[in-house]
DNA sequence: GGCTACAATGTAAACCTTTACATCCGGTTA
DNA sequence: TAACCGGATGTAAAGGTTTACATTGTAGCC
């Protein structure tokens, strides 16, 4: 059922019947009516393909993500496909799973699609691919990370700060010899926590220990061989910060098994909170990230950015420590 | 940049720059070396919308979840997602929160985008909508829960028998005094839950007492509520089937506030199983469901029914029992 | 009554691709 | 040499909307 086939039975045109239905008040209301029983009794829906042909916009926008079921990205993506359905705006997602090779096929299908904006959670590769999209005239948003690109709309939350609160707690509670489970470097979010943990360290006069810095790739399983290392070292800390929620899971799988108890033995803090993170065995301190207000934030942007004007703008938003029994003063 | 203007460039038809990239065959060799680097020069990409208008087909699949955050369909949305890229489809998900209206808002959104397949976790309602979509050619599957609408591909686990081999568990492990939260009975998959707990009773020589069976709408607060009900009756169960992990979380927030002990006062068996549930205070024994298995096959019989032929059919999943810290014998 | 003005509707182009069919041309075959 | 063939390319239509512009008809005005 098409316009023409809805033209043909009421002896209109289908300039007539698009009127009719997209702009009510250039028609009679006699003939509104009509169309729109028809409309009703076929059950009849534009084609929105074709529209986005004619009018050049597909009102769609790309979110790449690492993994829609981290439970941070879960709960921005929700965020974000909430606001953009309130204005007629469809969401497109897509998992890179950290990986710069899927997430340039995530950006290519976008790209087919000619969405209207991408909002990235970028590996930091792609930059030609994505400076591709910004000259196709899409918005492009960097979130969670930074891509590399100037000049470009970013939305993230102020990561070194997260990491001091996190560390400063720990040292407020007495404890000197800290570790970090830091995520992988070549992300900029990565980074802001691991300078904030040691920025933290030195200005309490605490010297930043090699061993004391582990790396993980922000997967479950680094979290678990983090905590081994640190395990057997011959001065384990007794205190500790991960750089997200995952890791953090993997780290409390390791420490569980090896009868370390928390927070006993090892206070642990880690940033992103999860739902379960209440309910965990001990319920966790954490930083948590406003991740409702980023994504609606988020898309908040996007949508100014398409009604046109405004230069690309920074948003940082303000983690926040929440302390549960994970956390205890050092014994 | 289009078509055109690479054919302007290259003084080539539209014809031949669109053979040069979908039928290498059909092309001079050397024409093709020409196009190719035209293309890469100015970073070309087909307009997919365009080809959409013109091959009658979208190649996009519409998803409707409740709610994107919750593990299970996180998990299998990621799944779906997966399979569905690698064979060239792209994936449209939509948040219908439980929601008859917002479900109608994204059927209508996936109706307007042409979808060429819909993957439905229905709240039951919109029954007429989803014949349109079938009368669309759509290819329609039910998943999770059943719309009603008969002669449709579903996916689902088995329910019944999920509930079965949890309450047989507490039963084994010689409670009697056993109560479930059950879910919103609108739902395919909240009836089977019930269904398979009452039968076990029964099948054990268990009155199925009314005040131990609690309706919850499988979110957190409703666990919580229920635990507060089953808590302040006069014979309080010692164990307690609760029908998905959301309202688990719920009805461990409140017994952990009122100081019953999990498991020693109380055993809970939960249905889903989510990356959590292993960490959880105390690690919860649940039902698991495949989750990845589950997703990968809906995305297959999709892709099998587009192939054409084949009449509709229904896939069961085998849930299983995992049994963790929160259920113990009967003190 | 004849004119303007405006409301209602119609006409047709454009959006960009895919593809059936037509054309052209050089080479092979009888 | 005529007829044919097949490979390479071109032509043009179609897909379903939106919208600028054209047309029609009618009410209002002097």
């Amino acid at each position: 059922m098409t316009l023409h086939d809805l033209a043909r039975e009421l002896n209109l045109s289908i300039a007539t019947i698009s009127r009719a239905l997209s702009r009510p008040e250039d028609v009679a209301p006699l003939t509104r009516q009509r169309v729109l029983a028809a409309v009703h009794r076929h059950s009849y829906t534009p084609n929105g393909t074709t529209r986005s042909l004619r009018t050049q916009q597909t009102r769609t926008i790309g979110v790449v993500v690492s993994d829609i079921r981290n439970f941070f990205f879960a709960a921005v993506v929700k965020a974000i496909e909430d606001e953009a359905r309130a204005n007629g705006y469809t969401v497109l997602i897509c998992n890179a799973d950290e990986d710069s090779a899927k997430e340039e096929a995530a950006l290519q299908l976008l790209l087919d699609r000619k969405v209207s904006g991408v909002i990235n959670c970028s590996t930091g590769a792609n930059l030609d691919l994505l400076r591709t999209f910004q000259k196709s005239g899409a918005v492009l948003v960097d979130f969670d990370r930074e891509s590399g690109l100037n000049n470009i709309d970013t939305v993230v939350v102020d990561n070194r700060y997260g990491a001091e609160l996190a560390t400063q707690h720990l040292v407020d509670l007495g404890h000197r010899k800290i570790a970090t489970v830091a995520g992988p470097q070549h992300l900029s979010n990565a980074r802001g926590r691991l300078a904030g943990f040691e920025d933290t360290l030195r200005k309490n006069d605490i010297a930043v220990r090699k061993a004391y810095v582990q790396y993980g790739n922000f997967l479950q399983e680094s979290g678990f061989r983090a905590a081994q290392k640190l395990h057997s070292l011959h001065h384990p800390p007794t205190a500790l910060f991960v750089a997200n929620m995952e890791m953090a899971a993997g780290v409390i799988a390791f420490v569980r098994d090896n009868g370390v108890t928390i927070p006993e033995e090892m206070s642990i803090v880690s940033f992103d909170d999860s739902f379960w993170a209440q309910y965990m065995d001990p319920p966790l301190t954490v930083i948590s990230q406003p991740m409702e207000k980023m994504g609606k934030s988020t898309m908040e942007l996007l949508l100014a950015r398409f009604r046109g004007g405004k230069p690309a703008q920074t948003l940082v938003f303000t983690p926040e420590l929440i302390v549960r029994r994970s956390t205890a003063p050092l014994q």
